[in-house]
DNA sequence: GATAACTCTCTTAGTGAATC
DNA sequence: GATTCACTAAGAGAGTTATC
């Protein structure tokens, strides 16, 4: 079992009960390292507990190794899901992933996501794919796991589902069809351009006791010019919950995946602009008007239509792959969450999209 | 800048189960 | 019985960060 220590003592294994604690421990960290102490504690009472005592004192270092282990799986398995998945070039990064989890016990006491971008430990998450809104409070959290489903008389299909970083306390039946969806997705710098005015967006509302990612409307976005710390953009949006309005940073804002095309779009027009840049200086060398012809039927046909990938982000968290076919096919094809506006990613100009900030127009004065 | 501590990303190696 | 595969504990090396 597992590799046995260089002095030729025994080899070593972590019993079951010990592996359950941990695991409940990188959970509740969120993926991430938990502190110094907390592994010297862990080591200390393992090495206490009546199967172990007087027999084999576990170190910290090994239950360090373990945690260190663990999260290498977890991250090669999310990888290697992801692979094997038609995952779009759009799909968000581990970055991205850490929305909506709490950072750890210690830095979160309420259950209330984290802001987008938050804490280094936001690198650590596991992928999520589902988000699902909690009939307690409003809000929209990850999914971690769909527990189990069920047919009410209605028609309406609900899953128990286990909310990202939170406990079996707050599982929670929910309706699939109108209370779960394709995650949103954090917005990077260069993905303002998404946003636009009508979309419905995921957006963090920080109260004076709890800040939770709601639903809301973009009503004005305010285009600003990017400069070293990214994205300056600001967006008026009203919360679908209260009818507030606010004016929020893009940090602030998750989009729906529904806009992913109007990237793919983008990347595909500079692509198509930067292909006929070279082409034309090619041709002022020794152009024919062939290559010509050929650069513009490239240009055309970089032009993405919209596609949704539904089937690439199937949860792979589910318990059982019926019930992950079950409730990708309702969230496919029966969710009525995806009210976002078909605005074409055209009515962006290319100059303003330009990634890394260098943003050539600004639409509104500032 | 030097050093130590820490972290991350693999890689190595032993074990058990499944397969032939 | 040999081979293959998955799992798991531990090692290695490079990079990062904090301290002096």
């Amino acid at each position: 079992m597992g590799r046995p220590p260089s002095n030729g003592g025994p080899a070593f294994r972590f019993v079951q009960s010990e592996v359950t604690e941990m695991e409940a421990i990188l959970q509740q960290y969120n993926n991430t390292m938990p502190s110094r102490e907390v592994l010297m504690a862990l080591a200390d009472k393992f090495s206490e507990s009546p199967e172990r005592k007087g027999k084999i004192t576990v170190q910290m270092k090994q239950v360090w190794n373990w945690f260190q282990n663990r999260r290498y799986a977890i991250r090669a398995k999310s990888s290697k899901v992801l692979g094997k998945l038609d995952v779009s070039p759009m799909s968000r990064d581990d970055s991205a992933a850490a929305r909506n989890v709490p950072q750890g016990p210690q830095q979160i006491a309420a259950p209330i996501h984290a802001p987008p971008g938050s804490g280094k430990g936001v690198t650590e998450n596991a992928i999520h794919e589902f988000e699902a809104k909690s009939g307690r409070d409003g809000a929209w959290y990850d999914v971690a796991n769909f527990l189990a489903h069920r047919n009410l008389e209605t028609g309406n299909p609900e899953v128990l589902v286990r909310f990202a970083g939170f406990g079996p306390e707050e599982d929670e039946w929910v309706n699939v069809r109108k209370h779960v969806r394709q995650r949103s997705l954090p917005c990077e710098s260069s993905e303002c351009v998404a946003v636009l005015p009508g979309d419905l967006i995921l957006c963090f509302q920080e109260g004076k006791e709890q800040a939770l990612y709601f639903d809301a409307h973009v009503l004005d976005a305010q285009r600003r010019r990017h400069d070293v710390r990214g994205c300056r953009c600001r967006f008026l949006v009203r919360y679908v919950h209260d009818q507030s309005e606010e004016i929020v940073p893009l940090r602030k804002v998750c989009r729906r995946p529904e806009t992913d095309y109007r990237l793919q779009q983008l990347h595909a027009v500079n692509e198509a602009i930067s292909a006929e840049r070279k082409s034309m200086e090619h041709f002022m060398v020794s152009a024919t008007s062939g290559e010509m012809m050929q650069n513009q039927q490239n240009a055309e046909a970089a032009h993405v239509p919209p596609t949704f990938h539904v089937a690439a982000s199937l949860p792979t968290q589910a318990t059982t792959p019926e019930l992950r076919t079950e409730i990708s096919t309702v969230v496919s094809a029966g969710n009525s969450n995806a009210p976002v506006s078909s605005t074409v990613v055209t009515s962006v100009p290319a100059t303003v999209a330009a990634p890394g900030g260098s943003v050539s127009a600004v639409p509104k004065g500032n």
